[in-house]
DNA sequence: CCGCTTTGACCGGTT
DNA sequence: TAACCGGTCAAAGCG
């Protein structure tokens, strides 16, 4: 629980962070991204668009090792000048055992009123539940409006946006074909509270960032 | 009936 | 200019 409220902290503060950065992307240098495990450019640079940046050697990412809230956390420094405007700052969910997941297949995908339950059940360790849960793992509800198989990406990608009138964030998620979180990038930043809810720590799964490291 | 997902079509930016 | 591609729309269907 303390661990979930870690996380949910870091995942607010960090959303904040990036959403401003990319709101002042023209006055800042740099964009921060928090990754779940350190991921090497090429990497990085295979399951972003290619409009991030094109790979050359002057527009790699670096990757940063911070500690966040006693946690050993990787930082994702992408120099600007890269067209990131309008795309927002991906999370990478890089889950090496399946510690993250839960989308159920594309058919099965349904889950139909998952809403508390899996982020009830999801005390557990910590089962992100990512899934069509209105209210998601970061606590906002989402709709999902739309979804793709990217050119050159494995995996389907769904879009979702805030449910909430008038408020215009959306989000990006991509899952592997047995459910896994692969990837999440959030666009534009909530300016209304989190809808209300007993649950204990919405947290969920936009940080696979768990690696207790103790 | 309502709110949501699904999914093919469409749009606009990029190459 | 046209082809391509990612993102979005919206009708249909579902629970």
């Amino acid at each position: 629980m303390n661990s979930h409220h870690h996380v949910s902290s870091a995942v607010n503060c960090f959303n904040s962070t990036l959403n401003l950065s990319l709101r002042l992307s023209s006055i800042t240098s740099q964009i921060n991204m928090v990754l779940s495990k350190e991921v090497s450019p090429k990497e990085l640079q295979k399951r972003q668009s290619p409009r991030w940046w094109d790979g050359t050697q002057h527009n790699r990412p670096a990757v940063v090792e911070v500690m966040l809230h006693n946690k050993k956390e990787f930082l994702l420094q992408i120099p600007l000048g890269n067209p990131l405007e309008n795309t927002g700052g991906r999370i990478l969910q890089l889950d090496k055992e399946g510690s993250v997941s839960s989308l159920a297949p594309r058919k099965l995908s349904h889950a139909p009123g998952s809403d508390l339950h899996s982020l009830q059940s999801s005390q557990e360790g910590w089962s992100p539940s990512i899934t069509r849960e209105k209210v998601s793992e970061d606590g906002y509800r989402w709709r999902k409006y739309g979804q793709k198989l990217v050119k050159g990406n494995e995996f389907i990608r769904s879009y979702y946006k805030c449910t909430h009138p008038s408020c215009q964030v959306k989000k990006q998620l991509e899952c592997s074909h047995d459910g896994k979180l692969v990837d999440i990038v959030y666009i534009g930043e909530h300016e209304h509270p989190k809808p209300q809810l007993n649950l204990p720590q919405a947290v969920g799964c936009v940080l696979s960032l768990v690696e207790e490291k103790t």
